[in-house]
DNA sequence: ATTGCAGCGTGACAACTGTCCAAATTTTAC
DNA sequence: GTAAAATTTGGACAGTTGTCACGCTGCAAT
């Protein structure tokens, strides 16, 4: 307890942290454990509907450890959050990478697309459920602004390889892009995740057809 | 207590509904009511903070009525859910029936969707949390689904409208164009809610930037 | 061997939740 | 006006929630 109220509170134990620095890992470690923990539960459940009992209840710990490592619920899903970050934002950057052609980077985009969409459905709920929690939680903002602009970054990474690929430029803003393909991937969960089997190639075939729209000719 | 349960349970008494013509009214004109301070509370709260309680609070009854008028919660919001519907989907109509050009078109449009964003926003916010509830509740997912669905015939409307004043063709198909105005609407009404006293008129350029990219001449 | 403390479990707390019910009140029908 | 039905009230219920305090365990330093 001594140490959870002293690191977050008093800045001055920063060196105390330095000499210590064994438990210190440790405390971290288990910072990012239990947020892992609550992901889970989260993705499961949605946040309106996640209990910090449930939350130990799916790690190998008790209630009483999240108090111990997290001030409160916000904290700790604050810190989920920023952990999730880590896992998407770099999720297509080695098919964005490896392709040579036009054709090669649009196949192994929509391949990618369609194995999240499939693989786990479960955390891009959470993700929109999180975005739209924090319409209204002033908690989650920055995190959630910081995501969506990582997830963005991403998208374009993309698009300009595409259109870079054959020899164009891009015929819309980052932020459009990124509205579009995220826009998409949304609706075409909640059918996935509705039962609806034919989402996933149906995503594809709405993305495919619309990547040659999205770039025109370099004007150069 | 009577009415409510045989009017949910027994097709057998739509007879007397249609002999006793008033009563059946004033109960729907009730749960319409109670479905309305119902959405002022969502909007304020969100869905996960909202409870029975809070609701009936926030209209002129106890929290024992909403029981006699809604079988459960789900009910209750699913009621809502729909209720809102009929506001949102004729929103640009009057704009796309009466504009006689292009600029008419984009002027009115731009002006009526930062005027949404400025008057209702809270409902809006609601409105991009119950769809995200839906990931998690099935019970939601048809309403939403239905809703999704207006609103994309809305935006179709204003798109098609927009290309047919230029005499040309739109270059997307009904479920792009809805995910990219979608996307950006969301953005920016987080923005907004935060407190980004530019968040509108952001909005507004961004979507006068993109509409011209979203035609192209007609083939014929 | 003893002390001290971080790590963790357990139980308790007040507040809140959805649901239900019996009584009180209002409206309707005769 | 009176009886019956419809509506509304307020409280009770069992379960859940976030939070917190106390006690136990094992380990490290003295």
């Amino acid at each position: 307890m001594a140490q959870q109220k002293a690191r977050l509170a008093d800045p001055e134990d920063r060196r105390q942290d330095r000499i210590q620095r064994i438990p210190v890992d440790k405390y971290q470690a288990r910072r990012i454990e239990l947020a892992e923990a609550a992901l889970e539960t989260l993705a499961t459940l949605g946040y309106a509907r996640t209990s910090l009992r449930e939350i130990a209840q799916n790690s190998e710990f008790t209630h009483g450890v999240l108090h111990y490592y997290f001030t409160d619920k916000l904290d700790l899903i604050s810190c989920s959050i920023r952990h999730f970050k880590a896992k998407c934002a770099t999720r297509y950057d080695e098919v964005t990478a490896q392709s040579r052609s036009r054709e090669e980077l649009a196949h192994g985009f929509l391949e990618k697309l369609a194995e999240t969409l499939r693989k786990e459905p479960q955390m891009h709920c959470l993700w929109y459920d999180l975005r739209a929690q924090a319409l209204f939680e002033e908690a989650f903002r920055g995190d959630v602004a910081e995501i969506d602009r990582s997830l963005e970054d991403m998208v374009w990474r993309v698009v300009t390889r595409y259109a870079e690929l054959g020899g164009e430029q891009v015929a819309l803003t980052p932020g459009a892009a990124y509205a579009l393909l995220d826009g998409l991937f949304q609706k075409y969960l909640l059918r996935h995740v509705a039962g609806d089997t034919g989402a996933v190639p149906a995503l594809q075939d709405e993305v495919r057809q619309l990547l040659p729209m999205c770039t025109h000719k370099a004007k150069r």
